[in-house]
Formats: structure tokens, sequence, C-alpha cells
DNA sequence: AAGCGCATTAGAATCATTCTAATTTGACCA
DNA sequence: TGGTCAAATTAGAATGATTCTAATGCGCTT
């Protein structure tokens, strides 16, 4: 069976007591990730990162952005997406993409999974596989039985430099200032 | 091993002659569908829907413009989106989301299927499994090793209705004019 | 030839995200 | 304790893809 993850058991408000183990460790993961690039981490961070683990919802910028304000009415949104880079850099949040509305994070799994993403309410949820249950062959079918989802659409793609950007970024790097390189990443 | 699909053999320019049996077989199954939707098949229209095709690169909607409007200049960009919503609402167009950059659309394989998509020069290629393959167990490494790509990421995620949705939209059905209900779809 | 309705248009509006330039903060050191 | 400097933060402007709007055009049917 396939179970629409209810790992980190949710902790839905902000800033929850919250003395579950996998909190505080992703909490210091993150910390000390951001400590390795040598960035500080203020107040407003340590809210951010705080509230980022504390919804389950995979929240987007502007969610995260009224979670710290709760606390620090003063931020603003440049300073949630500064952030988010950083974090983004050092692969503690992972970003889920949207173009039709706001990109979603998850700093719970860093990790590239798959989710669940119901069209209607926007809720995102985790996946994770169940190993012992009978499984139909088509994934659609597999993961709607599975979940109790209706899900009519798979979104699978794999990011990555292909093999022609591959050869020119190796002659780039012998006789440096080439190509323009910029991407999805 | 998997091989970056070069399936329907690849048709560079805008509006080939393109004897290829899928292309033109593609080409009346989506002028069926818009048929059936009852909507007229303009030249224009007949145009986005060959230029879509003939193009291996996923265009996205301002390249699909310029390729129509080498042929009708006057045509707006307006018109390429109302076209393409409808072929997203008949299944006939696979939309690939971006939120960094603009999204990209498959004309050929509107169905569900991964891609490969380089972060450094946005390519956007098909994939498809070969099963006769010695396969590492992870799914990055093993397409990695299998494409000539750097996989970095992996992004999988399935669309469907949830649970309280179904469960909403059917009390709804009941007694009408209920939930706002607007989502990614 | 008149009338009807969908198709199309240019341009404005939207909205998430990024950029910019100015200001604040806070750690370190004299 | 005060000065200094870099990094953090800010408000607001800019960007860019997409959607909306209201007006016009075009193709059919009769």
């Amino acid at each position: 069976m396939l179970k629409a993850a209810h790992k980190p058991p949710q902790a839905q408000t902000v800033s929850p007591p919250s003395g579950e183990a996998w909190f505080s460790s992703r909490l210091s993961e993150m910390q000390d990730a951001l400590r390795d690039k040598g960035v500080a981490i203020t107040r407003k961070r340590a809210k951010l990162l705080e509230v980022l683990l504390s919804s389950d919802r995979h929240p987007s910028a502007a969610e995260i952005h009224q979670g710290v304000r709760a606390f620090y009415p003063e931020t603003s949104l440049a300073t949630i997406y500064n952030t988010l880079d950083i974090l983004k850099e050092t692969g503690q949040v992972l970003e889920i993409e949207f173009s039709a509305s706001a990109n979603r994070y998850d700093g719970r799994i860093p990790d590239s999974h798959p989710h669940l993403i119901c069209v209607k309410c926007e809720k995102v949820e985790d996946m994770d596989d169940d190993p012992d249950a009978p499984a139909p062959s088509d994934p659609l079918d597999r993961v709607s039985q599975a979940t109790g989802y209706h899900i009519t659409r798979l979104r699978a793609d794999y990011y990555g430099t292909c093999p022609a950007c591959l050869s020119a970024s190796r002659a780039a790097a012998a006789l440096p200032d080439a190509s323009p390189e910029r991407g999805y990443a």
C-alpha cells in the first residue's frame, strides 16, 4: 500500500514545542548547512526554518512569510526568498515548482521524492511507497487505489546536465569564460 | 538502456513535408479532438498544430508563436494560449510546467511520461526506458548511466483529486453551487 | 446581403519572483 | 564605549509569463 504520508506526525501551528526527534535533528542539519555556507543564522532566519519544518502543508513563500511575520512583523518577502535560495543551494529544501500558482517548499524531506497534489484544494502531500500490497500495473491506477486520490496525471522529470553541456563546460574549464549557461537548475 | 528518445525522427523546421506516418496520424487525432469539442479549425490553429508537431524541442508558447507568425504574421500570443488551452482540455498536449521560465509543450506524446531536462541549455527530451540493460538501483544513477546526462534531480509528482475534495464534490453534485474549486488541474 | 457567433486582436492586468539601492544590524576590535 | 565594515534586510520597482478584457473581424447560414 501507498500511504499519503503522515510521516512527521503533523505539527499544525507555527513554532510548536515539538519534542519530536526528527524536528530538532532536521533543524540542526539546516542550521549546520547555513553555518557551513558561512551565512549568519539571524533570528528571522531561525524562525523561517522553524516555520518551514512546523508545517506539513509544503508551504509557499507567502505562507512562510506570514508565519515569520507572526513573530517578526517587520520581515519582508525578500528575506524569505533570499533564505530559501540559500537553502536550495545547500540542498536543504526541495522546491516544488508550479507555473500557475506559487511554488511550494519541502524542508522536511529535502531530497527528491514523489508528491500527491490535489488539483482542487492544492494540497501537497508526501507519498511513500508501501512494498506489501497488490499492485495494478498502471502507476496511475496503482497510486489511485493506494491513496484514495483520483490520480489523473503523473509528472516525472529528471533534471540534469545534458552530454552536450557537459563537454561544453569541460571545454570552458580549460579556456575560461565561455557559455551563457542560464538554465532551470 | 534508456535512450534520450529520438522517437519521431526529428523534423527540425516548421511545417516539413514530413511523410512520417506518426505525424499525420497525430495531426488528425488533434484535429478530430478539436472538431469533437465543437471548435473551428482555423488556418492559424491548423498551423499551430503543425508547428507543435514539427518540433522535437518541446517548444514554449513563445516559440510556437514565432512558428505560426512565420506564416501568419498577424497572429497574437493570445491565440496561441487560447488554442493550447483547448488542447490541454482535450488531452491533446502535455504541459510541462516551470516557474522560472516558460512552460513547454509536448504535442507528440500527450500522455504523462518522463522527460530529461538540461538545467544548462534548457533542452527538454523525451525519455524512454529500455528493458535490457544492467541497472543500478538508484534511479538517478541509473538514468545518468543510461542517458549520458549528469542527473541531479528527479521530479515525480502525481496530480489528482484528494479524498476530501472527492467527497466534497459528490456532496456539491447533490445540492449544487458549493465550493470555489480553483486548483492546479 | 444580414445577422450571428466564434475567433482574434492589442493592450492592460495579474501575480510570483527577482532586482536594486538604501538602510539597518551586529560582530569585532580599539 | 564607540567606530567600522560586511552581511542582512528593507520597500518598492522591475520582470516576465500568463490571463483577461473589450472591441473588431471573419466565416457561415439563411
